[in-house]
DNA sequence: TAGATTGTTAATCGATTAACAATC
DNA sequence: TAGATTGTTAATCGATTAACAATC
């Protein structure tokens, strides 16, 4: 229930941050908090977290701050962390293996409903309870249950096909882990790209541009 | 080389997509291309890939364009695929084990050259053709080779206190997969968060605000 | 009430886009 | 030379920070 309409990207890549730390806070038992410590604590400005939270409505209390487990349930609600939209993994190598079994999707909003892969040697495997399925399989599956949500950790190379396929097949959305970089022309489908390689060799920049100490 | 002296963030973020872009195109056979035509590959503006180069230097040519092979060796340079950065993997559980075998280290200018663990039943065994060592022998073999970047794939609770031994080993970089936030006192230290969590946490924003087609 | 801290408006900063002269 | 496209400066836009009145 965003205040006016459009919420900036910005501002929607830190609500995750703030609710994790909300999280951790509130394992501590801290159930108050004023912008000025939780700047401190996140390396933010309070300024910043003031105005983030003020897109969405005003959580605080003049002159006291912020409840943590309010504000952590409200932001919550925000990112639908209640919702369990669902999703298929498309690709159960090591990536899809690791990313089924690595992540609590239930807590992050979404329900994995179902696995699929296009190795023999893979399908009738089990990964978190879900009984791997050939991919010839895929469009009776989400006929039947309608995935909101595809995670493809599938190579480059059949990326484009299989995002079209999910497309005609009713799904909204792609966390993408492939090395094929989804750029739509569909503009109401949204695209999570994460780019390992891109991670790393950023990561690379910086390091390999790194003033030494020596050098200073 | 950088023309001036700080290259903002954003610039180093596009870097690694300007570099698989052209990779693409080479490999498609295309050896010129303006940056009208990158931009629109890319979804960018010709402007800002303009800006975005000339940080590094006038890699085109007026009125013609873009060598492509040339301008990809360039970025290649830029982002140190030919550094080689050694790299240690902390942590060769799932999520670890899938990015060892996932990615050319090679192609994104580093070295994975260790790998560790704390799970007795994991230690002797081979990744990537290196054999995964006891955590206990992280010091000796840091002395050894002198890693600069530590890839961390470990739980949230294990993750302080391995950070700050790493940086005591002489580690400058880290490819941070825990769910801990590393948010450094140290500022000579450089960290890559990748939160698979907020990420996911993110989409389920985007689906579950989206505004419906029905609903417009 | 006095002190604290929010919600919100205004000022600043930085990044993106537009424009155009330089030049191949 | 004429046409095309860069490199670069100027204009615009958006995001962050600062300031402060509202209020608990």
């Amino acid at each position: 229930m965003p205040k006016s309409e459009k919420i900036s990207n910005s501002v929607i890549r830190r609500l995750p941050r703030y609710y994790r730390f909300l999280g951790e806070l509130l394992k501590e038992g801290t159930n108050k908090i004023s912008s000025r410590e939780l700047a401190e604590r996140m390396k933010l400005t309070a300024s910043q977290i003031r105005q983030d939270l003020n897109c969405f409505g005003g959580f605080g209390q003049q002159g006291y701050g912020y409840n943590v487990s309010e504000l952590r349930t409200e932001i919550g609600m925000i990112l639908g962390v209640d919702k369990q939209n669902k999703a298929v993994l498309i690709g159960a190598g090591n990536l899809g293996h690791a990313i089924a079994v690595h992540l609590s999707f239930e807590k992050y909003g979404c329900k994995l409903c179902g696995i699929f892969d296009s190795d023999p040697k893979m399908i009738g495997q089990e990964m978190s309870n879900i009984k791997i399925c050939d991919i010839s399989r895929l469009s009776e599956f989400c006929r039947q249950n309608q995935p909101k949500i595809a995670i493809l950790c599938i190579p480059k190379s059949a990326a484009p096909h299989i995002c079209e396929q999910l497309i005609g097949l009713g799904v909204k959305a792609f966390w993408n882990f492939s090395h094929y970089d989804i750029n739509l022309e569909h503009n109401d489908i949204i695209v999570e790209n994460v780019h390992l390689g891109d991670s790393l060799l950023a990561l690379n920049y910086c390091v390999s541009n790194a003033v030494d100490e020596k050098d200073k």
